[in-house]
DNA sequence: CCCGATTCCTGTAGGC
DNA sequence: TGCCTACAGGAATCGG
């Protein structure tokens, strides 16, 4: 399930194929992707050259001399770089093509991403508006968190995963990241100190940094655009653990509903 | 406006 | 073995 450190990984993967070359060809086989792939977008791109590639939450930026590619992998997606050309499978739904024939290949079971094209500067697309802080920036501390919070009236889990408050904290990096905080799920956002905001979001900021160093998290489709898998899972201290020892306290560890979403946390988190 | 519920999709796992 | 159902979830949208 890609989250900030698995977009990042990708991105860092496909970079050096894309950045400064031309696209020679957009071949797409599936449009029906979470927003319809507009059926121009091959011919608009072809023969514009990528000037660099750019994280913004969990979408991939693409920019072009002439406008830009915004891509999401959604919750399955994966790009894999294939420097000879390999069969498409039933979920390659749209391969990047650059002159020198380097194939950029994006996987999707599950269709929950997308691929969309932005005449203007891509950080300009209505889709980005709106979106939070990033959290590896210094903007991001205890103390924003502690501010947006006050107004609200949800579960700090919640809260967390809320992408116009911070991006790129899905489901697994805001149980991992609440656990080593010591932090309650469960507790409502306005009840928590300045000082535990502080710790949470220093928290987030390590434990989103290890997972771009291990490559990302593989729970069933994500691989990196080598097609090497991510190695952070090793790492997960609660994430799909329920009933494990926590290493904390010793009592097992719990699994609860929230905003639909599979939690995982410890009795020894307040 | 706020917040919880629903929706899209398909592979996988578990029950019988 | 095979069929069926439940479940996973990012984020937009719906509804109260």
């Amino acid at each position: 399930m890609p989250e900030l450190p698995e977009v990042e990984t990708t991105i860092r993967g496909i970079s050096p194929f894309l950045e400064g070359k031309v696209l020679r060809n957009v071949i797409i086989r599936e449009r029906r992707l979470r927003w319809p792939v507009v059926p121009e977008l091959a011919s608009l791109v072809d023969g514009l050259t990528v000037t660099r590639l750019e994280r913004r939450g969990k979408y991939i930026l693409i920019h072009l001399d002439r406008g830009g590619l915004i891509i999401h992998l959604g919750m399955s997606g994966s790009m894999r770089v294939l420097l000879e050309p390999e069969e498409p499978q039933k979920h390659d739904h749209f391969d990047l093509i650059n002159s020198d024939g380097q194939i950029i290949r994006y996987r999707d079971p599950r269709k929950f991403g997308s691929l969309l094209y932005s005449k203007g500067d891509p950080r300009a697309h209505l889709r980005l508006s709106g979106l939070g802080v990033e959290p590896l920036t210094e903007a991001f501390d205890g103390d924003l968190l502690y501010k947006l919070s006050k107004k609200k009236h949800i579960c700090v889990k919640t809260f967390l995963m809320d992408g116009r408050v911070v991006v790129g904290v899905g489901n697994i990096y805001a149980s991992e990241s609440l656990h080593l905080a010591g932090i309650n799920p469960l507790r409502k956002c306005s009840r928590i100190s300045l000082d535990r905001y502080r710790r949470l979001a220093e928290t987030v900021k390590k434990v989103l940094e290890l997972s771009i160093q291990r490559g990302g998290t593989t729970l069933q489709d994500f691989v990196g655009a080598d097609g090497s898998p991510g190695y952070f899972e090793q790492e997960l201290m609660v994430y799909g653990r329920e009933g494990v020892v926590c290493d904390n306290c010793g009592e097992p560890i719990q699994k609860v509903v929230i905003s639909q979403r599979a939690t995982y946390y410890c009795a020894c988190q307040t």
